[in-house]
DNA sequence: AATGTCTTTGTAACCGATTACAAAAGTGAA
DNA sequence: TTCACTTTTGTAATCGGTTACAAAGACATT
């Protein structure tokens, strides 16, 4: 039928045009009743603003630079979601966002009225271009002192994993790193030993095997440990994939999940839904909403905040109590079934 | 330093807005002296008119849904990358992209102008509703008769990696294949014994394993492979990941890349560059380019046209020639470990 | 009752283009 | 010279939003 505008949802609501403006861009000063009013008929109409028309009547730029590291941009899988999370966010509040390329970084501060960047490695020399430009800018994942950042609490998810694991019974534990160029990494390693710590169990290097954040790299990681006869009954990766790869490996060793070993992961990526893989949930959209959220703030001339949000501990079938509390190595702990 | 508008170029070309739009729209009944006068104007001050102004006032709507496989949707890597070439070309032509969710799918015809698909599978309602409410939409990957679609040469691609293989002195070379549902996978294949008959090969079905199109998928079957004994020099996948994987396998089993075996993957993603595969790449930016197009084409009520691209063989450190013409040279290092 | 303040809502101008319509200029025929 | 017709150009409404400003209510204070 005939496209569905502002004046439409006006008109159905019984307000002015202004009105359902502001409560689509939620600007203050709209009676309680009248902004669930008018939230209703919108839903009810399913209207979506334009967006050509709305960055028109907002003078000025409205487009959100997005800065993918080359590397990550295709990790795809988090990244991607992360990304998703952090559009819908800002295209509410009427932002646009545009990938910035490598190339493309000279146009920055005609173009963009702010930033995000995603896993931006410390020597890029794009965010010190935008801090010269004055361009606002979000990191997520911390790299930078002094700019506003969003980061998921590493450590607390790895450390949850063990938890989890130590309380079905494990005790030893192995722990597949990820890159080691990464400060993520380097604080779901911390994570891990403080798991061990709290929890009394001593800690055993050659427990931790590194990976590199992929699949094979989990692969891999395991499959050297399995050679080395090292014993251990549970495994906390640091990240989906290299749980996923760490599952196929034991797989291919004969052993079972979870009746031999338990697995966890980190992320909770659809994969690990998939797999039913154990795992420590970061908060994408929450990640996506609190970016947004602080980038607003600097563009709005406020000083820079940031924010650690926690992870939440998924259970599901890759994890198990441990029955056996007396069965030697984990190649010979195999019952049957 | 004020933005260009129509109105700064009339004034400074000593015309009006109305006829400095027909010249920029190429309208007849213009005199050719004022369009010459106000095309100079345009190049001089480097006016670009604003998209969203102009699509406001073309009346249209401006919003082009993008409809992801939902799987697909995080395996990131290749989607990503289209997805930004594809907003590229369209925001210069003043439209924006939003994600069409599965479940959003009744409020198609009030909300968009267009649809592009992506990787969507054959089961799914969504491009029958779309026909249906009549939204012109363009597809890629080859899925529906009838429709406009935009597709890479898949069998081209694998079979230019035969060649390759071929060339280089391979007579036994294993294909490891994508997942068996989708025609990208079924059309490699197809490549792949193109590329044996036209060498005069002999198809042999146990050089053949099925992978998953996962990194994991190519690992575990080069594994099968090598533990069936069967000999082979080359293996060409049917992704890149899996060609990764490929490799992973090999130099677990204690074999050299490219020394003992050589391997070619496809799609060249930034993994393939890393790790140095001779590839068959996919020409993401220009499948981006083409699918836009096409759509505004049939946006614009032209009948739907397809387009088929070439693959481009990328050749890198992870193929080589056959240095032992002597069989079996593969097979006892393959003994040796 | 009159005044001031605060909150909530409506009104209308505006963003930068396109385009229907009218006005002006040019051309040729009567 | 005047009229009819065509070509060229200007004018103003319009697209779908945002937002400055004014108006209207509600409430407390004097």
């Amino acid at each position: 039928m005939s496209k569905i505008t502002i004046a439409r949802v006006a008109s159905e609501a019984g307000v002015s045009k202004g009105t359902v403006s502001r409560v689509l861009n939620a600007r203050s000063g709209v009676n309680e009743e009248t902004r669930v009013l008018v939230q209703g008929v919108v839903a009810r109409l399913g209207y979506v603003p334009d967006p050509g028309a709305r960055q028109l009547a907002r003078r000025g730029r409205h487009v959100i630079g997005l800065m993918l590291d080359d590397d990550l941009r295709r990790g795809g899988t988090y990244y991607g979601i992360l990304r998703d999370a952090l559009e819908d966010c800002l295209s509410s509040e009427g932002y646009h966002t545009q990938v910035i390329s490598s190339e493309r970084s000279q146009l920055l501060e005609s173009t963009f009225a702010g930033a995000v960047l995603l896993g931006v490695h410390l020597d890029d020399p794009r965010p010190a271009q935008l801090e010269e430009r004055g361009v606002p800018f979000v990191m997520i994942g911390r790299s930078l002192h002094n700019t506003a950042w969003v980061d998921v609490d590493n450590l607390g998810g790895l450390r949850d994993a063990v938890r989890h694991l130590v309380a079905l019974g494990h005790k030893r534990i192995l722990h597949i790193t990820g890159a080691h160029t990464g400060q993520a990494s380097v604080q779901r390693l911390e994570g891990y030993l403080t798991g061990l710590r709290e929890s009394g169990l001593p800690e055993d290097a050659r427990l931790i095997s590194d990976g590199d954040f992929t699949a094979i790299g989990g692969y891999r990681a395991v499959r050297r440990v399995l050679s080395s006869k090292l014993e251990f009954t549970a495994i906390a990766a640091a990240s989906d994939e290299m749980a996923h790869g760490a599952v196929s490996a034991l797989e291919d060793a004969g052993l079972r999940v979870p009746w031999d070993v338990s697995v966890t992961g980190f992320d909770d990526i659809p994969l690990a839904q998939r797999h039913a893989l154990t795992t420590a949930r970061q908060p994408i959209l929450e990640i996506g909403a609190a970016a947004a959220e602080l980038l607003l703030e600097r563009m709005a001339g406020k000083p820079a905040r940031s924010r650690l949000l926690p992870t939440t501990l998924i259970v599901r079938a890759s994890s198990a109590a441990l029955f056996s509390a007396t069965s030697g190595t984990s190649s010979s702990a195999l019952h049957q079934r």
